[in-house]
RNA sequence: GGGUCUGUGGUCUAGUGGUUAUGACACCGCCCUUACACGGCGUUGAUCGAGGGUUCAAAUCCCUCCAGACCCA
């Protein structure tokens, strides 16, 4: 064999690293391929990339999914488009507080707020650059230059300004209103936010009595609320209470600055066969109390106050925690002798994501968008887009289903971005800053160009420089936005909203949002809601929603049950010769799983060909080496191949002559490169990889270069040319899921890399395209010709004849007379 | 408890009314053949989760059930 071009063996993870390193070393290369230019007159495509929130540790799964959002970018980019790939971070938000918290033992509540915010920062930072580094590690192409941080004051300007833009349209109230909240982190959040757990909680039977002595039972968890019970309800149609119905009953428990006794109405919302049957609502105890004092235009009652604590309306349990005041209120109840009985039971109740704390439901002045009467106008808006796959616009649709209040956007957290408003001493009046401005409220006087709007009716009353004096003294609002109010802007920032107008213009609707489907009801629904609310449009022409990555055995992965992957282990298997190991928990065991190259070009691979968008995917190291790797390792000494035959000079021109089993070869390849195309087009990644690869190693190498071999050693120019050809374009085609790996062939072998290719590659030859008539001659043949090669391997086997060696014998079909002398030739026939 | 989705050889996967049900990996057998043994060729192996129904015809449509995932109450 003479000297390869390629003259690596084989392809190994050191190369692949080698490569990598290469490709990131010049920034100015680096920019010309993959930063976003505006003007360069092509389509703008731009990406609404989901800023992964750095926690220490980047989920293996979430990687997977980054580095298909990696595939579109390149697609898009080989069709000619100009993509806008952002890298952005999310860090705002809870969990940050939580580590800083957990880290120094120390309550946030408790430090000085700035020195705490530096805390979270650093902090931060320090996870974000580990998360960098694993973007670049799997070859997200993205425009790492123009990093956005949902913390920096560039960003968190567009969420204040948005803010205060929503504001003066009306689409943002300030309410007191029955809010979750979570009294150990002393914050309100939202309905998204909540969970359910099981816990056993004592369900307890109480005697009631009416003012005219009637008796009865009801049954509750949370005897400490009676307090703050405002009627007490039976089933309209429950037959054994009907004499009940309109009585007034005295509460069995002292209560403080209210009537002691309530009456005693119908509700179609009892459960007849729940306990007694009997129903006492409270404000609040959940969210049916909630809708039933809504309902019934009751006055609620405050029993709980910010600290978790009973207020004064809980008499003799006033000051006491949630949980204490049970306790004391069952003891009471006992001692009254108005305990009936109680039973221990298993029950779901509400808690926190983040905290995992037992959530109660209080009233709180709160800011709030709306979002009930959006709902309408939004799924006209989600007609107008294309989602991939289909199905899943049906989880966003029933999430809407279910949205019933409006949503809270105030939290009293610290690492997040701050409410840009300050009140005036009397409260009527707000101030605030000029657009494109980051205020901290907290801890700054309004800058110089703020407004000043009337509270209620947000009308404007002028410049803050001119009113000044009429003020008073001010107020900073010290609360803070839910983190989904800054990440709902990710792709009116991305898109150059406020920034870039000019570029804004061309950019929205965003073209697409890619992202993970358990995230459908918070960040693609609260995005769809501000570009509703903001600019009546729908966010995006294209979503594209994921499934998740799951262990071996179809479970989400998760630090509890020991199941996880880490990314940069399977990245970063086969690098040194290092192997890799996994000790996952089984359903059953321990598995210990071992593979010895993956890599970034492997995974990838594997993620593109082994599971449709949508799907929920399993992740096996084990798996992914022994069903991909092999597959690098044949397109890998294709090109290798290829490159002992001298390039032709001019590859875009086809012979003279080529010769039928040429022209064979470029008609089935012509056939994959239009299925790549339309499937690079219609974002299916699946479809376009796989048509490569049964290709790249099936039929060219199997069929095609066993037939031609001895031509190609005899120096024919027109095999030479087709190979050639053909090689180079399956690179440029094959890009966006191997970067590094075609990147290398193509430079190597033929000048060019195929990550800066821009136009999908036209047919090689007039006679081969698909539409004409001669291509699907030749493609008609292309079973006869695999099945009369694999007949023959067979029979050459089963007489014991080794394939260099001539065999007698064997006729060629009919349908192949064309192909007879190459035939002949491959098979040695006589 | 409800909603949505998924359920195809040992494993993963294609297939939306008519196919001898696709392909990959694994298994087994044969083969060093002027790129590749990290390869090639070939053989086993699936009553398409279970049960009912619609139809001349069902993996595909409908119903019930079971299992898993996500979401919700």
């Amino acid at each position: 064999m003479p000297d390869p071009i390629l003259n690596d063996k084989r392809w190994s993870i050191d190369l692949e690293k080698k490569i990598q390193e290469a490709h990131g070393e010049n920034p100015q290369v680096y920019a010309q391929r993959y930063a976003f230019n505006p003007d360069s007159g092509k389509e703008i495509f731009v990406i609404d990339t989901p800023p992964p929130y750095p926690s220490g540790t980047w989920h293996i799964g979430a990687v997977a999914q980054y580095s298909m959002i990696d595939v579109i970018a390149r697609s898009q980019r080989l069709l000619g488009k100009e993509v806008y790939f952002p890298w952005g971070v999310d860090r705002n938000g809870i969990n940050i507080e939580f580590t800083v918290e957990k880290n120094t033992k120390r309550k946030m509540k408790t430090y000085d707020r700035a020195e705490f915010l530096k805390l979270c920062e650093e902090t931060i930072e320090t996870f974000t650059q580990a998360m960098r580094k694993t973007a670049r590690r799997v070859g997200l192409s993205c425009d790492y230059d123009r990093e956005y941080l949902t913390d920096s004051p560039e960003y968190r300007t567009v969420t204040q300004s948005i803010f205060i833009e929503l504001f003066k349209k009306g689409a943002i109230v300030e309410d007191l209103r029955p809010n979750i909240y979570d009294p150990v982190e002393g914050t309100t959040i939202a309905d998204a936010e909540v969970e359910r757990q099981s816990r056993k909680t004592k369900l307890i039977d109480v005697m009631w009595t009416c003012d005219d002595g009637t008796e009865l039972v009801i049954s509750t968890t949370r005897p400490e609320l009676i307090c703050a019970c405002g009627v007490v309800v039976v089933h309209p149609d429950d037959e054994r209470y009907t004499h009940l119905i309109g009585k007034t009953v005295k509460l069995p428990l002292p209560v403080v600055g209210r009537s002691t006794s309530v009456k005693i109405q119908t509700h179609p919302s009892v459960k007849s066969e729940f306990g007694s049957g009997i129903l006492m609502v409270c404000s609040f105890g959940d969210q049916n109390d909630v809708a039933v004092f809504r309902e019934l235009g009751l006055t609620p009652f405050q029993a709980i106050n910010l600290e978790g604590k009973m207020t004064d309306l809980a008499g003799p349990f006033a000051e006491m925690k949630v949980y204490e005041a049970r306790k004391a209120a069952t003891a009471y109840l006992e001692n009254a002798g108005a305990l009936v009985q109680v039973v221990e039971r298993e029950q779901e109740i509400p808690v926190s994501e983040r905290g995992k704390n037992p959530v109660e439901i209080i009233l709180l002045k709160e800011w709030y968008v709306q979002q009930t009467d959006a709902q309408d106008r939004m799924k006209e808006h989600i007609e107008e887009i294309e989602f991939h796959p289909p199905r899943n616009r049906q989880f966003l649709l029933d999430w809407m289903d279910n949205i019933s209040i409006d949503w809270p956007i105030s939290r009293r957290r610290w690492y997040h971005t701050e409410i840009p408003i300050w009140y005036s001493e009397d409260a009527s009046k707000i101030i605030v800053p000029p657009a494109g401005t980051y205020v901290q409220p907290w801890c700054q006087a309004p800058p110089a160009g703020s407004h000043v709007l009337d509270r209620e009716t947000r009308q404007e009353l002028g410049s803050y420089d001119e009113l000044q004096d009429s003020l008073g003294t001010l107020v900073g609002e010290e609360k803070v936005f839910d983190t989904w109010m800054d990440s709902s802007n990710s792709n009116l920032f991305v898109s150059g909203y406020l920034n870039q107008p000019e570029v804004f213009e061309k950019a929205f609707p965003t073209a697409l949002r890619p992202q993970g489907k358990e995230i459908v009801r918070t960040w693609l629904y609260y995005t769809l809601l501000k570009s509703n609310l903001l600019l009546d449009k729908p966010g995006f022409k294209h979503v594209w929603i994921d499934g998740l990555g799951m262990d071996p055995w179809g479970r989400k992965m998760s630090k509890s049950l020991g199941n996880g992957i880490d990314a940069d282990s399977v990245l970063e298997c086969g690098a040194g010769g290092r192997t890799g190991s996994w000790k996952v928990r089984g359903p059953e065991k321990s598995v210990s799983l071992r593979a010895n190259k993956i890599g970034s070009e492997c995974f990838r691979l594997w993620k593109a060909c082994d599971a449709q968008v949508g799907d929920d995917f399993h992740i096996n190291p084990e798996e992914i080496e022994k069903k991909y790797f092999g597959v690098l390792t044949k397109l890998f000494n294709v090109a290798r191949f290829a490159s002992q035959f001298e390039v032709p000079v001019d590859l875009d021109q086809s012979p003279e002559h080529l010769a039928i089993e040429d022209e064979w070869i470029l008609a089935e390849f012509q056939s994959t490169m239009e299925t790549v195309s339309s499937a690079w087009q219609a974002l299916d990644i699946y479809s376009a990889t796989q048509a490569l690869k049964t290709f790249g190693t099936g039929v060219l190498p199997s069929h095609y270069l066993e037939m031609v071999k001895s031509r190609l050693y005899d120096g024919d120019q027109s095999a030479a040319w087709t190979l050639h050809r053909i090689v180079r374009d399956f690179m440029s085609a094959f890009s966006p899921v191997c970067p590094f790996f075609t990147h290398h062939i193509s430079s190597t072998v033929y000048g060019m890399s195929a990550v800066d290719v821009d136009t999908f590659p036209a047919a090689a030859h007039p006679l081969t395209d698909v539409e004409s008539p001669r291509g699907d001659a030749l493609r008609e043949l292309s079973g006869a010709i695999q099945s009369f090669n694999g007949d023959t391997w067979n029979t050459k086997k089963e007489q014991g004849i080794s394939l260099n060696q001539p065999i007698s014998g064997i006729s060629i079909p009919a349908e192949l007379v064309d192909f007879t002398a190459i035939l002949t030739r491959m098979h040695h026939l006589e």
